[in-house]
DNA sequence: CGATTACTTGAGACCAATCAAAAGACGTGG
DNA sequence: CCACGTCTTTTGATTGGTCTCAAGTAATCG
């Protein structure tokens, strides 16, 4: 999951795709708190997310730390680059991943059709990597926060069936890796559009959008105008 | 082209792969200044740059831009999305591209040779533009210019001959727009980095690298230390 | 050569980072 | 179930890096 820009949004339903019946796949079980697979690791196998939550990383050797993306139900995680898988994977909340063997996605025996599959997959995920660039190259904390927010709502709405509330499986850090900010910052953030009365928390990982037109208007760098206080207090 | 990181570096020299002869591709001639498609146009074509320099650009509704990447040649652009372009495309210097048409790439007519191919690009982008997001994230100007400078001169060591001088055939805000800077920030930053002998701007578009180590230092985040200070000054 | 554009440099403001501490959540074991 | 320690999150005060606004200088092009 990138943080995209609203025309793009549509295309995200389409990384929701039925989940392949084909022997290539198993589906396995993840518990949160596990791995997928390191840095450097040779790539044996792709993963479909299903349900859960994964989170993708890279980290400098003095520490600093990059969040790439969220894997959410329909995300495909573990593209290889030379054989090897490029970021870590942790699960977040305990997944069902279908997983598929490189071997049948390469090579002789691989099945075109899923190749064909995966060839597209990959597009989507450049064209949704290229909006996040424009997000943490030219964004404010505020239309970061608020963007995030909003992908989240539209991603999880599928699933929780509740349109305005969001849930944060990830921790503070998280998000503050995946946006280039510190949690203090996003942490400030979150505090300001509660105490604007856009946004409500219940608790430290499930958010309430109550005013989502204007959570929106922020994510796109529209400051708060006359109208947007006035439904907001 | 993005900046990543010097691990990956190695990879980069994938990217340039002898050109196809095959009866799919043609080659094509443009001029500085033209561009070669716009954001949501439909996509006929992919292009592998052979010499030339492209610029592959967003540009939101309120002006803000973002410089997705620089086409350097090797480097393949044009990548669909639900079989539209989703930046757009212009060309820096005269360039030469490979034309390949997507017919060729995809349906039964497809070469499945060529296929193929497409998608390791696809994946090496991938990881390349991974690091990217830890770039623009997560590192200093003073890094983002250093770090720009070495993929740079990397890059064009194997054009130019010369493995310590930079071409530069973009302009300062489009290195600006790229790194998620201000035009001022990046002239501030060469100025700081000649003014303390690391290189030298022999003319606005051409840097030479006089310090190679001491750059590269400073792209890994390490400050200026004593070491460093001793042999630039 | 003049006009326009691009680049550099300076001064000040502002946003987010840093440092620090308090408040809240979580897990563990008594 | 509560007490305790640990970790996460929130909030505050301050610093600092980058942006903004503005002017000057250099390059480009007709």
């Amino acid at each position: 999951m990138y943080v995209t820009i609203p025309s793009e949004q549509l295309s995200n339903a389409q990384h929701i795709r039925p989940a392949h019946k084909r022997t290539a796949s198993i589906t396995k079980v993840f518990k949160a708190g596990s791995n997928l697979y390191y840095e450097g690791d040779k790539v044996e196998r792709l993963y479909q997310v299903q349900s859960g939550v994964l989170r993708l990383t890279r980290i400098l050797e003095d520490g600093r730390r990059q969040v790439i993306s969220f894997g959410f139900p329909g995300d495909i995680v573990g593209f290889p680059c030379n054989g090897r898988y490029h970021t870590d994977c942790d699960v977040l909340t305990d997944a069902r991943l279908q997983a598929y063997h490189l071997s049948s996605l390469e090579g002789e025996n691989g099945d075109p059709e899923l190749h064909k599959e995966l060839l597209q997959a990959a597009l989507r995920e450049i064209s949704a990597m290229q909006d996040h660039f424009m997000m943490l190259g030219r964004k404010s904390a505020i239309e970061k926060v608020a963007s995030f927010l909003c992908v989240l709502t539209e991603r999880m709405s599928a699933e929780s069936g509740s349109r305005n509330q969001a849930l944060l499986p990830m921790s503070r850090s998280d998000i503050a890796d995946f946006l280039g900010l510190t949690t203090e910052t996003v942490s400030r953030t979150l505090s300001l559009l509660r105490n604007s009365g856009i946004i409500a928390i219940n608790n430290v990982h499930t958010v309430v959008i109550l005013q989502p037109h204007v959570l929106f208007g922020l994510s796109q760098g529209h400051g708060m105008d006359q109208q947007s206080l006035a439904r907001a207090c």
